[in-house]
DNA sequence: ATTATGCATTATGAATGCATTCTTGCAATA
DNA sequence: TATTGCAAGAATGCATTCATAATGCATAAT
């Protein structure tokens, strides 16, 4: 077809496009059509959110390209986004750097997860089909069974399924969508701050809780209890962190 | 300086009827020094809000580097950040295109806000400083004497501010910063949508009733009573969306 | 006449180049 | 020795250029 048109751009492009120290040039070997930016600005986000990048640390545009093998100019845009994101900040005319994890931070994280949570179980309670309060119900099967097998991270992964669950059943994109950015600011906090065990099974009777007020359709008790619950666990990660507030960049 | 630097830039020669572009370079002594790609984020953003930008219009590139004087790369970035923020969709390899106004959509915005408000007048009512309290107190006198005079303008400026206060009040910056998000969001909504007089006339009951729990530090009740009006403002401002669902994506 | 197909135009995605700003090390003076 | 000025270097911000995907239009085929 038109593959034929001009061959002698493919060869070209191999040979004028590197001027780059040394990329990996079969990074991505076969498939993911998506634009280059987004993949960056997913991948620069994991690399924050596990903490491979610290906070408070200089991020530096050219070692991004380096390491993903693409420009500057996807690079930028990602920047902006994960700024716009609150995982990043910005300084005029001298690049980005890390977010930092405070206390008070995380915990203003939490008290913001526990008003979109909150009112998410209220709407769900009313909103939520019975399939999908089976579902969560069974969700809430598995996780118990994964809590007594001490299978700490697919526990956390049923947990995590039906907080989804409920701000799904919500029925409100906007709620899910501020949600999903705070979990995964809330994640990059939990990295560092590995809650404790008394803690964990404290969160499982929570949630026991918490799914009979959304059978019982009680919003008020689920919204309730849902609140209480993050908040608790946001003062469990805060109490881990608490001890090393961290002051970001002393030097600046 | 810049503006002479090389005759040969396409974007000049394209705008026809533009010169503001190139505006102070130092007209503003000291203090800020923003970036281009602010500028310009900001400027779209008010561009699409106030409605100059229709609600599923495509974005043209070329246009606005036209308008704003400035080349691509700073819209380019812009419209990665407010894409982030909602206000336009990216089509991948086909452009950006301005957010639809849906009924659904505001509701669900209202519906978080008043997540967001609800714990906020919560926290404020226990963390605010009497001061803080008086401010809002006067506030409220400022808005009752504009709708008295019928200053439409006043009027929604100081209700504006005293939700804004609160906010601040709840001393948590997560809670603010997503705040503020939303607000731009449903201003943008009202923009098409202005509220009814009888509207108008209630709300400002809603107002007086919350400034009397918040005064008595009654959280919960200063909660609920936010929460009702946050979603009683969105429900007259659905109502009067609803005769025009506005189905998006007409071409197809 | 209608639909399909190939080409030209245009717009988008990404890379590179250039000017400005920031950083840093060194030197000169008090 | 500490402080200030300054020059060299790097890094950032933006503009420009290049390559590719999308779109419109004309023409041909049925």
């Amino acid at each position: 077809m038109a593959a034929s048109r001009t061959d002698s751009t493919g060869v070209a492009r191999e040979a004028v496009s590197l001027r780059l120290p040394k990329v990996e040039p079969a990074a991505r070997p076969g498939l993911a059509r998506r634009t280059l930016h987004a993949d960056v600005t997913e991948r620069l986000r994991d690399l924050i959110v596990e903490g491979e990048l610290a906070p408070g640390e200089r991020v530096d545009e050219k070692a991004l390209c380096a390491r993903f093998g693409v420009s500057r100019t996807p690079v930028r845009e990602a920047l902006k986004v994960l700024a716009s994101d609150g995982l990043v900040e910005l300084l005029p005319n001298r690049g980005a750097r890390v977010t930092a994890i405070t206390a008070t931070g995380v915990a203003a994280l939490f008290e913001a997860a526990a008003a979109l949570e909150r009112t998410a179980a209220e709407l769900a309670a009313a909103r939520a089909s019975d399939r999908e309060l089976a579902d969560v119900a069974r969700l809430q099967e598995t996780m118990e069974r994964h809590h007594a097998a001490h299978r700490r991270a697919e526990y956390f992964r049923a947990n995590q399924r039906i907080h989804n669950a409920i701000i799904a059943a919500a029925r409100n994109d906007v709620l899910a969508e501020l949600h999903a950015g705070l979990m995964t600011r809330i994640r990059r906090a939990r990295f560092q701050a590995n809650a404790t065990q008394e803690r964990w099974d404290a969160s499982l009777d929570e949630h026991r809780a918490l799914l009979a007020a959304l059978t019982a359709r009680d919003g008020a008790l689920a919204g309730r209890l849902l609140r209480e619950h993050v908040l608790s666990t946001g003062a469990a990660v805060c109490a881990v962190l608490e001890p090393a507030p961290r002051a970001e960049t002393p030097d600046g």
